[in-house]
DNA sequence: CGTGTAAGGAATTCTGACACG
DNA sequence: CGTGTAAGGAATTCTGACACG
């Protein structure tokens, strides 16, 4: 597991992406400053999409056709996020608890 | 298994093409000429490449700091694809002699 | 053969703004 | 609020060609 790969990196420039998806690129840019979507910069300063950003530019626009507001789909993207970030952290914890009673051994860190 | 996805979308500029495999547009366009890279086009005519055209172009950059001719990689990238072939064939027809012999009957085409 | 470069034109992208509803 | 559009400029990409070794 060492492939952060393709999908996630940023390579697609606005055209494609637009024809990706059926947006125009305004609207792919208002969504951005809407905080939506966080394209990276060419040195030049051409925006560069990502795959899970054209998929997640695909569920912006059901959203939208459904009439949800902008401002709607980023408190529930947030909200997601926080639900994963929590999720994660109490794995760590579990993992923890796990190791300090059962698991191996680390050696201690020094013998005081 | 349905994604042929991600890997081999071409979808990526040629000025990106670059910045990632450090190759310039000339040496990019001359490997399409030599047959060794087949980027599609978007309507206006500009090259769209895949993740796999940017990992073959890096191949073939190492193949060239070695001295190796565009004319050689070329065979031996259509000798490999023979072989795949092949292999596949080959695959085929032993699933074909075991299902004639073991396999679910498929029903006789036609009775005659 | 493999690659650089200047040339000219066409298409792309960018930003900030006005418009509309 | 969400999107279209005209505006002007800068950067991108394209092709065909000449150059060099």
């Amino acid at each position: 597991m060492e492939e952060p790969s393709y999908k996630n990196r940023k390579v697609i420039t606005i055209g494609v992406v637009s024809e990706l998806t059926g947006l125009s690129e305004r609207q792919i840019r208002y969504y951005e400053e809407r905080k939506l979507i966080f394209p990276e910069r060419t040195e030049r300063g051409n925006r560069k999409y990502s795959f899970s950003d054209v998929e997640r530019l695909m569920d912006i626009a059901d959203k939208r056709e459904e009439g949800v507001r902008t401002y709607e789909i980023r408190q529930d993207m947030l909200k997601a996020k926080k639900k994963e970030e929590d999720k994660k952290l109490r794995e760590r914890m579990l993992r923890g608890q796990l190791n300090a009673r059962f698991g191996v051994q680390k050696g201690r860190l020094n013998g005081k």
